[in-house]
DNA sequence: CTAAAATTACTGCCCTAACAGTAATATTTA
DNA sequence: TAAATATTACTGTTAGGGCAGTAATTTTAG
């Protein structure tokens, strides 16, 4: 599928926005492990938790399929 | 963020596949109940789930940000 | 280099997502 | 219409994600 490092790329905007982990996950609103965990790519992190995250670094999620593209 | 109904969006498609809840389910290695989840919006199902989910109805998923962009 | 800060890693507990089974509705088909 | 199928809903059990706390390692700042 996207075979996009999330994880880094989440870890780059985090840099960017000049971030500590723990200061992601409270503004988040979620633990730093679980900011960490996000990074190292674990997917089976909580769907809500990782828009949680995308949201604090402004990042946008999309669904394109065939029949929208 | 993206307020498109992710749910009503993946049973969209579901049904343009001509596939059952169960049969999506047992495609993407995952229970009923939890595609029943995905559908009404449960935000809580794990991310690998849903991205099991979305890679049988061959839907990609994309970050954006104004970096990306 | 040294001190401070940040990241990575591990632990144990709690909570709940995931699941199969079941049943009640809703929808589709004959 | 009735029968078959699919969806929605609920339940109890189980596995593991989430978390704070802590500590070790790495990175950054002075």
């Amino acid at each position: 599928m996207n075979d996009l490092d999330l994880g880094a790329f989440i870890k780059d905007h985090r840099k960017k926005a000049d971030l500590t982990q723990l200061q992601l996950a409270d503004l988040a609103g979620i633990g730093k492990t679980t900011v960490f965990d996000i990074e190292k790519n674990k997917e089976t992190v909580r769907f809500n938790n990782l828009l949680a995250v995308l949201q604090v670094l402004n990042i946008k999620i999309e669904f394109k399929s065939p029949l929208t593209k």
